[in-house]
DNA sequence: AATTTTTATTAGACTAATCTAAATACTATA
DNA sequence: TATAGTATTTAGATTAGTCTAATAAAAATT
């Protein structure tokens, strides 16, 4: 049985290796986790003892099998977690995190379970990222910024990459959210600046960094 | 800002002080926390140091006026959740306490407020228990065990004394949960085994010491 | 009232998770 | 390739929460 703490190094490590892809580094995992390098060397001492991790010394660290399940597990609560808070509760999307970072840890997989159920087995959290069933699997679905896609697409909003507190805002103040239905109907040549039709109804005019942080799918 | 522990401490003085009433002594602390008196020792200087108790050496512990809002505070939390279990996922009694135990201590004044909300403002859990308002208030409701009602009454069931899994899979197997009509038909003289009505439809016999662990509200 | 029994507290040690400061290994550059 | 610089690990200390064993206080019993 894994703690809390546990939990969240290694949700940490999965996340900045890339989904286990490369290793990572103390100093990034320090900065990630708010805490000293000399905690992260313990904390990935005890880690690899559990055979939680790969690792080195000097050589960085990555999620071993056994580690990536368990990330994986604790990913899929949270982002189940975070479909109830807006689905049923209400929730903004700037106050998800800090309340579902408390609850991925629960213990119990009836819970889960019959929230995943209550929840009409949703594929993808209020952020557009997909949950992973609880064997762990992901289906990967394929999302493009809209500064990557031609003008007269269409598609629907299945995530945005960054979640500061204040890009949320402005999205939800122009009337963007997951599932929302939007057509790119022009781009400025000069700027990158791009036109598009909210749900067929109002057309705006987003930013390019708005753009590049606006993930459709082509649906 | 407590801890878990100091949280379920807290919750278990109130409890077993009744609300407050007396002081509670070391060994029986211990017991329920299922702990070292030692340790119950320690944790009641700390929380004592920090204005949670009233304590003197030798002299037993209860909460303080602060300690008593806390735990008012937290047992709010599990009844809401406890409510939310059975309602929304179809919780069985006997799988409430795990879960709850966990629930209850996730930090989030607007989380509890919209789960609240949305299970409709509760005032009792499944178990009949009142639950705490934000200000700790508690509404007593008159509860009395079938025992000490005359035959003839009707009533509904507002709770359960003791919560033994045995004997709340008993009561799910026979159709009696919060909520249920029973009406009282007959006592046996000789053991005080009891007959009652359930919704008004089958009649049962329930044994002396059911009888007096099912409590009635009369309604 | 003195003694025994029970109950409660302290003393000292242990683990998890953290820290700062010091030491060590790796990397890059001259 | 020697050295300067950066990244990482170890050493040693700290806090929360726990334990066992020893001590002290209170309660009960003779």
């Amino acid at each position: 049985m894994l703690s809390f703490v546990e939990e969240n190094y290694l949700k940490a490590i999965y996340h900045l290796s890339e989904a286990g892809k490369r290793s990572v580094n103390t100093n990034s995992l320090a900065e990630e986790m708010k805490t000293a390098p000399a905690s992260v060397s313990d904390m990935i001492k005890r880690l690899s003892e559990k055979k939680m991790v790969d690792y080195q010394k000097y050589r960085g660290v990555n999620v071993s099998g056994k580690g990536k399940i368990k990330a994986l597990h604790v990913i899929r609560q949270h982002r189940i977690w975070k479909v109830f808070l807006v689905e049923k509760l209400n929730f903004q999307w700037d106050q998800l995190d800090e309340v579902a970072e408390q609850l991925e840890h629960i213990k119990s997989p009836l819970l889960i379970q019959r929230l995943d159920e209550f929840l009409g087995f949703p594929k993808f959290d209020p952020h557009g990222d997909p949950i992973p069933d609880e064997n762990g699997q992901l289906i990967e679905k394929r999302k493009d910024p809209i500064t990557q896609l031609p003008v007269g697409t269409a598609g629907i909003v299945v995530g945005v990459n960054g979640s500061s507190a204040s890009f949320l805002k402005y999205l939800d103040k122009v009337g963007i959210s997951i599932g929302t239905r939007l057509q790119i109907v022009d781009r400025m040549e000069f700027d990158g600046s791009v036109d598009v039709t909210i749900d067929g109804k109002k057309t705006i005019t987003i930013s390019p960094t708005v753009a590049e942080n606006i993930l459709l799918s082509e649906a």
